[in-house]
DNA sequence: CTCTTCTGTCATGTG
DNA sequence: CCCACATGACAGAAG
């Protein structure tokens, strides 16, 4: 039954399965339904063998391993194998039959497009008949829909627009669960085809080379992919459609065959599904793609579980209601919100043998997942739920500039599973200064994550959300698929676990950037990161009131509201002291501005100063120049020379000038200064 | 490697 | 008491 455990994951693998053992002749409790002539085109594919296939040369799987097609002819002349001969014979069981398989219940139509999905998501126009769809009551409409909140970012709309049409799970679930692959695989084409378009270009070496159909179909415009899409759902349910469920199940058995040839066990499965529209061969990577799938439904279904108290930052009640798919459908960008389906509702709709199989796989897919990891499953689901990207996130508690002092080198090299426990360290990095927010980031994350060294590698995929918006992912992918299976001859050069190397300081700075390749600062990471729906700038610059406002309008986390408060006030902090600093500089430059004002009034003041006492000297100098001249021309009574030591010249009122003995001028002056010192005495 | 400068942040004071 | 702002002090990055 091991064998069957990847089937069954897949999602109604088991149904394949025992559809295909019903050809070659076993019993099985489906309902198939044989009507006495088979249609023309089934006849014609079993007789002449399938259309020409892709040769699939990107499958991991080697060509020659049987993932070759019934009735195909081998594209590099390799011999058919036991596979090959095993469907070789069923198809002669079905040919003896003679008769065309019918879908009569949900599960025959489920059984049929399905598989015409898987052509589908080969690019072949298969059926797509729609299960959940078709029973859509009391969905309560998109899920996605409901996702209104603000904080939302463009990331979500991303996650959105790539998402493919969200379809309301029926009451039952059954169909909605079990078409999670197909339509994965199916309107993955349809409606994630910009993102395909990205991814591909990205990652064009590894599309399937033939995949020519594929491409097409990735590659048109979507308005062509949703028409490829009506006119598949309307031809669901035509014979064509059933040949091309029977010639995949001779693939899917011949898969299962190489899956355990390769010995490939559920753990050998790479836990990260490449994203059925991540541009990989989702035909060939069927067994893969599928097995990851449905671990990541049990992961979700344990979030779900985990998750369905825990309260988050909207406020709508009907997008509350839906909160416990919320994390399901940012976790895994790759499934459909009707994964998240309580998983009492699907198995109740399954036949008990599907029920029964369901549980097993499930235990074992679950039991190997410790508390640990479920723990840490749920952090991420808590941190997702609130719009947190873990890579983001890792991104930038990784940041050499981190308060943390953690060094991204020492994380890395601990072990090769750091991908994982970056959801370890990011959080232990988030922790920078001693801030509240990052003390309560450092308590509730590290608690949350808890102790446990080494988170298993099971789980990396939960941190993945949305591979369109992070090349990392691809990385991943690359990894886990390559170090898995074979690499493709003459395929690129592709990372392995071995030579993947952690993105260097530059391509770390480089994610750091914004839109307009500005370097964000921490605060704007952290924000990003915690998908707070405002600017930092907003933040800062917000008037009071406002902010208040948007604290109690907007329904925000314990998290989210102290990091915003850290921020305004940092902010506010920052342009305060920078305004601070400025007006130093300024009062600085203004007191280094008078220094020199009065240095240049100080050296002016000195030159009149030296100017004031030249003209000085020189009057001076002049009047005694002058006054030499007056005594030597003066004469007595006697006619003798006036003694200049014994005379003095004195100016009257009248312009007289007397020649005046020193005494009396000495004694007049006396008295003219007693005089004056008695008027000043009696002014006092 | 050391020093200086710039910048962010915190703690504290002030209005 | 709360809040915004100012400012000294400190640490880290960068030149």
């Amino acid at each position: 039954m091991k064998l069957l455990k990847p089937w069954w994951s897949a999602g109604g693998g088991l149904l394949h399965l025992t559809f295909l053992l019903s050809l070659a002749g076993l019993r099985v409790d489906l309902d198939l339904y044989l009507l006495l002539s088979p249609p023309a085109p089934l006849r014609d594919e079993l007789l002449l063998g399938c259309p020409p296939r892709p040769a699939y040369a990107l499958s991991p799987f080697p060509a020659s391993g049987g993932w070759g097609r019934a009735g195909q002819l081998h594209p590099k002349g390799e011999e058919p194998d036991p596979t090959a001969q095993l469907e070789s014979h069923l198809l002669r069981e079905v040919r003896a039959l003679g008769v065309p398989f019918i879908p009569r219940t949900r599960v025959d139509a489920w059984l049929v497009h399905s598989v015409a999905a898987g052509d589908a998501d080969r690019g072949l126009v298969g059926a797509s008949v729609d299960g959940g769809s078709q029973t859509a009551p009391g969905g309560g409409g998109d899920p996605r829909g409901a996702r209104g909140s603000p904080l939302a970012g463009a990331e979500e709309e991303e996650e959105a627009a790539a998402e493919p049409t969200a379809q309301v799970p029926d009451a039952g679930g059954r169909a909605s669960q079990e078409n999670e692959v197909l339509r994965d695989k199916s309107e993955a084409v349809d409606h994630s085809s910009q993102h395909e378009e990205r991814v591909s270009a990205q990652k064009g070496k590894f599309l399937p080379q033939s995949n020519e159909d594929e491409n097409r179909i990735a590659n048109k415009p979507d308005q062509e992919a949703e028409k490829t899409t009506e006119s598949r759902n309307e031809r669901h349910l035509n014979w064509t459609d059933i040949s091309f469920s029977l010639e995949d199940f001779f693939q899917l058995l011949s898969s299962q065959h190489d899956c355990s040839l390769e010995g490939n066990s559920l753990e050998d499965i790479p836990p990260f599904p490449g994203s059925v529209n991540d541009g990989m061969n989702s035909s060939a990577y069927d067994c893969s793609v599928n097995l990851s799938q449905a671990i990541s439904h049990d992961v979700n279904l344990y979030e779900a579980l985990l998750l369905c108290s825990n309260n988050t930052f909207r406020r709508d009640p009907v997008v509350r209601t839906s909160q416990a798919q919320e994390p399901f459908l940012q976790l895994n960008s790759h499934t459909n919100p009707e994964q998240a389906l309580p998983e009492t509702s699907l198995t109740g709709y399954l036949p008990p043998v599907d029920n029964l199989m369901r549980t097993a796989v499930s235990q074992d897919l679950l039991y190997d997942l410790d508390a640990n990891i479920l723990d840490e499953i749920n952090l991420m689901s808590l941190a997702t739920e609130e719009g947190f990207d873990p890579l983001e996130v890792s991104q930038l508690f990784e940041e050499p500039d981190s308060d943390s002092g953690l060094s991204l080198n020492s994380s890395h090299n601990s072990t090769s599973s750091t991908k994982c426990n970056s959801s370890h360290y990011m959080y232990d990095g988030a922790t920078g200064h001693s801030s509240e927010l990052e003390s309560l980031s450092r308590h509730d994350l590290e608690g949350a994550v808890g102790g446990y060294p080494e988170p298993s590698g099971k789980f990396c995929h939960v941190d993945h959300r949305n591979a369109s918006n992070f090349q990392g992912d691809l990385d991943f992918q690359h990894i886990f698929h390559n170090h898995t299976y074979h690499l493709r001859p003459n395929a690129p050069e592709e990372p392995t676990s071995e030579s993947f190397s952690w993105p260097r300081k530059s391509q770390k700075r480089s994610r750091n950037l914004d839109d307009t390749g500005r370097n964000l600062s921490r605060d704007e990471r952290r924000a990003k990161a915690l998908h707070i729906p405002f600017s930092v700038d907003e933040i800062v610059r917000m008037p009071v009131d406002s902010f208040n406002n948007m604290l109690s309008r907007y329904y925000l986390t314990d998290l989210q509201v102290s990091l915003i408060r850290d921020i305004r006030r940092r902010g506010k902090n920052k342009v305060a002291a920078q305004n601070c600093r400025k007006r130093k500089l300024d009062i600085i430059l203004n007191l280094e501005n008078d220094i020199c004002n009065l240095q240049a009034k100080k050296e002016t003041l000195k030159r009149e100063r030296a100017q004031c006492n030249k003209a000085i000297d020189l009057m001076k100098q002049k009047l005694h120049n002058l006054y030499h001249d007056v005594f030597s021309q003066l004469r007595d009574d006697q006619g003798r020379p006036v003694n200049p030591n014994h005379y003095a010249l004195q100016c009257s009122h009248d312009g007289t000038v007397l020649i005046v003995p020193k005494e009396l001028v000495m004694s007049g002056h006396k008295k003219e200064v007693q005089k004056g010192k008695r008027k000043s005495e009696r002014r006092n």
